[in-house]
DNA sequence: TACTCATTCGACCATACTGGTCAATATAAA
DNA sequence: TTTATATTGACCAGTATGGTCGAATGAGTA
C-alpha cells in the first residue's frame, strides 16, 4: 500500500508526514484525529486512506520513519571516539539539536509514544524499537574513560547524575522557550550557558 | 453552590474528589469527561451538576483544593531551619512523599495543569497560584548556607544542577515503578539508593 | 477523439461521546 | 400527610470519530 505514498512528490509527502507526526505527538494514537491531519496537510480525506489502509497503518509507518531518522541522524552521529563522558554528551546534544532542526516533530512524536505505550506493536516494530534503545544506550556509555572521574565516587552513579542534570537543563530550556518561534531565538547564548553548566559538572565529578 | 458538596459525608466527598482529580489529571480540562467522573465516583450524573454549576466550577474547585493541600501538607512542612541545600531537598522529598501517599492524585493533577495551561484562570485563583509558586521557591532556596559549596563553582548553577539531578532520579523511579501497585513496593530500598545519590552530590558539590 | 486508469475530493455514514437538563422519584423531617 | 431535600438516569442537541464511495479530474495512449 505505502509505495503510493513513497512515490509522492517530496513536498506533499513531507506535508502529510509533518501533519501526522504533529497530531500523533500531541494526542497519542487513539485520540489523534485523521480529520485534523488531512486538514493540516491540505489534502482530501480520501487520499489518506488511499495511501494507508487505516489509521493504524499510518501510525506504524510513522513509527518506522521516526526510528529510522533517530537512528541515522542522531545515534549514528554520536562520536564514539570521544571518551570523555561530559564531552560525549555535549556532542550528542549538538547532534540532537541538528536532528531536531531538520525534523522538528520527530522527538515529540517519539516522546508521546514512549510515555503512553498505548497499543501493542507488531513484532518487527517491537524488535526495531528494542534495537534502537540498545544502540542509544551504547552510544552514550560505550568506550568512556572511567579514569577521568574522581575515585571517591561510584562512576555509575556519576553517569546518572550527570545525565539527569543535563536532561534537566534541556527541559528547563524547553519550558522557557515554549511558545517562541525557534527561528527567532539566538541559540548561541543558550549553548554558552549550557557549556558553563558542563564545565561545572566536569569540575565537580572529575578529579 | 459548593456548600452542598462541602457538607457531604466525607467518604462520598472523597470518592468524587478522587474520581475528578484523576480524570482531569489524565486528560486535562477540556478532554476530561464528566460522564467518566460520575461513573468512577459511583453517583448519578445529576448529582455532579447539583453540587457544581458546571464543569468549569468543578475544575476551579479542584484547583483551589489541590493548591491548599500542596501549600499546607507539602510546602509548609519543609524545614527552613535546615540550611544544608542537599539536606533541605532530602527533607522536602520525604515530606512530598508523605503528601503523595495521602493524596495520590494531587501531583498528577497539578502537573497536567502546569503542562497544559489550557484556560485562563479567574483572578483569585491566578494570584493564589502565583503565591504558591513563590512559596515553593522560597522553601527551597531561602536560608541556605552557601559556604558549604566549593568556592570554585557558581553556587546558583550548583543549585540547579543538584535540583535537576534529584528530579531526574525521581522521574527515573516513577518510570521504573509505573504500573506497580504502590502498596506492594518496599520503598526503603529506593530511599537508601536515593540517599546514596545525595551523598555523591554532597561529595562533589561541597568542599 | 475516445478510452483507460491512476488520482483526488469531500459529502456521507453509523457510531460514539459530549456537557448539561429535568421530570420522576426516593428519603427524611415536620 | 405534607414539605423539603437528595438522587437518579433517560434524554437533548451538538460535535467528532474512522472510514467509504461515487463522482470528477487529469494524464497517457491508441
Amino acid at each position: 500500500m505505502t509505495e503510493l505514498f513513497e512515490n509522492l512528490e517530496p513536498k506533499k509527502k513531507e506535508r502529510i508526514l509533518n501533519a501526522a507526526l504533529e497530531e500523533f505527538a500531541e494526542n497519542g494514537y487513539k485520540r489523534a484525529s485523521t480529520n485534523k491531519i488531512v486538514r493540516q496537510a491540505g489534502i482530501g480525506k480520501g487520499m489518506l486512506f488511499y495511501y494507508f489502509q487505516n489509521k493504524q497503518e499510518l501510525y506504524h509507518y510513522l513509527l518506522q520513519y521516526a526510528m529510522d531518522i533517530i537512528m541515522e541522524e542522531y545515534f549514528q552521529r554520536i562520536d564514539l571516539s570521544e571518551t570523555d563522558f561530559v564531552e560525549r554528551l555535549k556532542q550528542a546534544a549538538q547532534v540532537k539539536m541538528q536532528c531536531f532542526s531538520r525534523h522538528p516533530h520527530i522527538f515529540n512524536f517519539m516522546g508521546t509514544f514512549l510515555l503512553a505505550s498505548e497499543e501493542q506493536l507488531p513484532e518487527n516494530l517491537q524488535t526495531r524499537f528494542e534495537t534502537l534503545q540498545r544502540e542509544g544506550n551504547a552510544r552514550i556509555y560505550d568506550n568512556i574513560d572511567r579514569t577521568l572521574f574522581r575515585d571517591d565516587i561510584d562512576v555509575e552513579k556519576a553517569y546518572h547524575l550527570i545525565q539527569w542534570a543535563i536532561e534537566g537543563y534541556q527541559n528547563h530550556l524547553k519550558n522557557k522557550l515554549k511558545g517562541e518561534k525557534m527561528t527567532s531565538i539566538d541559540m548561541s547564548y543558550y549553548w554558552d550557558e549550557f557549556y558553563e553548566y558542563l564545565d561545572v559538572l566536569k569540575k565537580t565529578f572529575y578529579e
